[in-house]
RNA sequence: GGGGUGGUAGUUAAGUCGGUUAUAACGCCGGCCUGUCACGCCGGAGGCCGCGGGUUCGAGUCCCGUCCACCCCGCCA
């Protein structure tokens, strides 16, 4: 039994006291931040997740009789000796000991207050107190700013948790949480669960395998999302639904990428596009405004985020998630090369003739020539410069980076091409960038994907350096715009085959269906990517509901009748039982808390996360499973005890 | 699968050209201290230098392998 649980109770948290507070008596629950202790007094900053309160043990002081009076004040102790007991308490007390303390609240007196904390002003005189649990001495301090390994605090997770930052945190996500749900619910959204264990189905991302020890050899996989079914609710006429769930996929980890995260998923019944953007815009609003991050009506006062084509995206930043935070944008140098055939330059020679000859065609372009200016006010040194492509070696099939200064007069130094390069193409080259006296030109020559790659990787880079924008976080500016009309198909150079680019389920734009059977490249469709400072964080489309267009989609996969029944049989059969034009989002919830809170990975924004390897330090899951209970599920292992295959 | 960075007291780091007993700060332990709030002062303990092998009279340092963490490419509709 505990005299501070069963009878006295917490009155206040800590990080709430204020000067209005001054002559009550409080009683406060938390962990001991800090002792400072001068032999006669103790003080201790006493922490819960509202902040911090200075407590003082002062075995001089003098209990006022009013507070003697109160009710259940002295417990078995007369109020005197209580006081003398809890300083001699307050000596053995060691930082994140857990104590509950009965007080007075006085001013802390002209020269003793701490502007820096909220509860400054005050501090609570302990009458009495009781330590609720010790603990040993923490790995790490637990203090708002630390730089102790991210291993270290993840194995000890729990301790981190209790610092100020990650509480903020996880506060910010249930606000964006209520948010959502308060949003959506209004919206007319209703809130409906789907499957976590589902049907496998090939394609996509790698699902996580699941088991099924009651059909021995057969498994589930863990939903990658609830695409499917969320589709079936549109067919049983829930009109419009979303849901705050999680999502399994058993890819590579990045800074943004965990294998279970966190969805906002939505799918609306007869919409289009439009419908989508305006309940997201919507959503976005609400959830700034509820966390109060920023204004964001301020910064877009017509209510809308902004649009650009994927096609635009890639060509001006090489990338289907355009940081719109600085410019630098880039520059398709192709039709000018084409024009000047080739401006002298031998390498840029080549491209232009196979252009003149036919070889490449300009709509699906087999090679493009990009540029990037750095402008001369940046300053770089040459040593800098090479950094920078040395940046780019690590995508696949970059072939280098060619610069060129620009000197007096607009010649080119410090390049290749400087010796081959006409002045007719270079000052056309200087006209379309607007390159200057003293830039730098940055040009790259190759495959579109590679060359889009590399010139947006060498923009985020050079714009971080010039500190355009910051290495992490979001430096206050939050720049918001949908990237509309993707490709419907990737051509794979692997299998000579075309793949969905988003779903095999994704509407093509309707002036574009004829070229499904002529020229299924080219044809794009309803997709979209909400973008926040460069990173995805939604995605979603226009559902196909039209039978005779899905079967040219999947003939075009290569997907037979009978290939797709197997595949997604159930709702293929559910799209023909009277469907509704459907629509649908996903925002990724970690991504979005993760600029909000201006974290700068993913990790940082969900309570236990797996490392880069997908292991949980903290508990050391995954971990191997005896042959016996292997056994029950059918299975066995070809994996040896250290990990190594066995044959 | 590939590229890069890192791993030394509890934590964060230093450690030169391979050379004596591996440093420092913070933390921890003990002592002193009644107005601190990163309290201060005095004293002390604390090391598988990630792990395994090699070179060498001698390895934290050089070489090979390996594990772990982080960042990136591939991958992730």
């Amino acid at each position: 039994m505990s005299r501070f649980i069963d009878e006295l109770k917490r009155t206040h948290r800590c990080g709430e006291l204020r000067p209005s507070d001054i002559g009550r008596e409080v009683v406060l629950f938390g962990w001991v931040a800090h002792r400072r202790d001068f032999g006669g007094c103790i003080f201790i900053d006493l922490r819960d997740r509202t902040g911090l309160a200075q407590i003082v043990f002062d075995p001089t002081y003098q209990v006022p009789a009013e507070v003697a009076r109160m009710a259940g004040a002295t417990g078995e102790l007369a109020p005197q000796a209580a006081l003398e007991a809890s300083h001699r308490l307050a000596e053995q007390v060691r930082r994140e000991w857990v104590l509950g303390i009965r007080g007075v609240v006085i001013h802390r007196g002209e020269g003793n207050v701490n502007p820096k904390l909220p509860t400054g002003e005050v501090e609570v005189r302990v009458v009495e107190a009781e330590v609720f649990n010790r603990a040993e001495t923490p790995p790490f301090a637990l203090e708002d700013s630390i730089n102790t390994d991210e291993e270290v605090r993840l194995q000890y997770r729990y301790l981190d948790l209790r610092r100020a930052p990650l509480q903020r945190t996880l506060e910010l996500r249930h606000r964006m949480n209520q948010a959502t749900r308060a949003y959506l619910s209004q919206e007319g959204c209703l809130e409906l669960e789907t499957p976590v264990l589902c049907k496998y189905t090939p394609g996509g991302a790698r699902n996580f395998l699941v088991p099924s020890r009651l059909s021995l050899g057969k498994f589930y996989a863990l939903a990658e999302s609830p695409q499917l079914f969320k589709q079936l609710f549109m067919v049983a006429g829930f009109d419009r639904y979303f849901q705050i769930v999680k999502c399994f996929r058993d890819e590579d980890l990045r800074l943004d990428r965990q294998p279970e995260f966190t969805q906002i998923d939505v799918e609306l019944s007869f919409c289009n596009q439009d419908e989508v953007f305006a309940l997201m815009e919507g959503l976005l609003f609400r959830i700034f405004e509820e966390t109060g991050v920023a204004d964001l009506r301020a910064l877009y006062p017509e209510g809308r985020f902004p649009r650009m084509s994927f096609a635009d995206s890639m060509d001006r930043f090489g990338n289907d998630k355009p940081d719109l935070r600085f410019g630098l944008e880039l520059c398709d140098l192709t039709d000018l090369v084409i024009a000047e055939n080739g401006g002298g330059i031998p390498l840029l020679q080549g491209v232009a003739e196979k252009f003149a000859s036919g070889e490449y065609r300009r709509e699906m372009p087999a090679a493009i020539v990009k540029a990037l200016v750095i402008p001369a006010a940046a300053g770089f040194s040459r040593p800098q410069l090479e950094a920078f492509e040395k940046g780019l070696r690590e995508i696949k099939g970059f072939a280098g980076l060619a610069r060129a200064k620009v000197g007096e007069g607009g010649v080119w130094t410090q390049s290749p091409f400087a010796k081959h390069v006409t002045e007719a193409f270079r000052t056309a080259v200087h006209a379309a960038l607007g390159a200057k006296e003293g830039d730098v030109v940055c040009f790259q020559v190759g495959k579109p994907a590679v060359v889009n790659a590399a010139m947006s990787k060498l923009r985020l880079d050079v714009g971080k350096a010039m500190k355009l924008i910051p290495e992490f976080g979001h430096g206050g500016v939050w720049k918001l715009l949908w990237v509309v009309n993707p490709p419907l198909f990737d051509y794979d150079d692997e299998t000579g085959r075309y793949e969905p680019a988003h779903h095999a389920f994704t509407r093509p734009v309707d002036e574009h269906v004829p070229w499904l059977d002529s020229d299924p490249g080219r044809v794009l469709c309803y997709r979209y990517d909400l973008v926040l400072n460069g990173f995805e964080i939604g995605g979603g489309s226009i559902r196909l509901h039209d039978p005779e267009v899905q079967q040219k989609v999947f003939s075009v996969l290569g997907i037979e009748e009978a290939a797709a029944k197997q595949m997604f049989g159930f709702v293929l059969d559910a799209l023909r039982s009277g469907a509704p034009p459907p629509g649908g989002i996903a925002i990724g919830m970690d991504r979005l808390a993760m600029l909000l809170s201006g974290a700068a990975t993913l990790r940082e924004v969900i309570p236990f996360p797996k490392t880069n390897q997908g292991v949980d330090m903290m508990s050391g899951a995954p971990v191997a499973i005896e042959a016996r209970q292997l056994e029950e599920l059918g299975i066995r292992s070809i994996v040896a005890e250290g990990g190594n295959e066995t044959r």
